[in-house]
DNA sequence: TCTGAAAGCACCGCCCT
DNA sequence: AGGGCGGTGCTTTCAGA
């Protein structure tokens, strides 16, 4: 476990609501200089706190407007790489959640109908050892940012 | 919905890869010239395709070790709302679903340890209107870049 | 570890095709 | 819509405290 000090924190903080905001534009806020922003922050990312950057898109304004989770079972047999595996080899599926207890993975799925959450839904059943599937459809959401 | 080109898909996959890469890093790759890139990154911002940039943190790396779903199920005069509210309120939860049937919703918790879930849990137990709920721990998981 | 300065680059607005 | 130029600001590195 990495430690970390209060202005770590908060440079994650601004970075986690803006991925691009610049150093110079933080160095104020924390009471440092840029080069001592510079070197906290690749200070996080060697020590692997930081993992990467990303741009957050809104699938829906692209047509991919329907979110589900689906829960799968499977025989006792089946191992968690397979399960994950043949999971994230179809396109919709944004995450996979392997689980203790039953189910035994939490699959998010992103679909652009009904007819192409069937399709994808009777893809994993197909794959692996499934014996069992409970769709939960998403009426809504929200993420910290 | 918004119309997107091939061009766009591929701006849109380099900055899922990376968030920070620059316009002059991209705009070879992508045959067309710097300002030309700036402008179709500009107009998907416009127009609410990309809705922001983020950094992404391994939290285990600062302790918060244990991930769950939480499964909630509420009376049925608990308003949507309501459920959302709640629940953002803890610091706890990552993100909130709200659910068409059976759970209402699912919740994502991120803490530092199983103490810390047992009082997480006890917390979303008390608020609103929650009838049930059910747990399931997070053994694994996997995102889509 | 921080600061400050200098050099290299990217960004961004403007004009042109 | 894309290309190119120039001013401005940011990043990055290095010396010094």
């Amino acid at each position: 476990m990495t430690e970390i000090d209060d202005v770590d924190h908060q440079l994650l903080r601004m970075l986690r609501e803006d991925g691009r905001r610049t150093f110079s534009e933080m160095a104020p806020e924390v009471g440092l200089s840029v080069a001592a922003v510079k070197r906290r922050v690749d200070r996080l990312r060697q020590s692997g706190v930081i993992t990467g950057f990303t741009v957050q898109v809104d699938h829906s304004k692209l047509g991919w407007s329907i979110e589900a989770f689906v829960e799968l079972t499977y025989t006792g047999t089946t191992p968690v790489g397979e399960i994950v595996r043949t999971a994230y080899k179809t396109a919709e599926v944004q995450a996979v959640f392997t689980i203790a207890g039953a189910p035994d993975s939490l699959v998010h799925v992103r679909v652009r109908d009904i007819g192409h959450l069937q399709h994808v839904i009777d893809g994993l059943r197909r794959t692996g050892n499934v014996t069992g599937t409970k769709t939960l459809m998403i009426l809504g959401s929200w993420t910290r940012n």
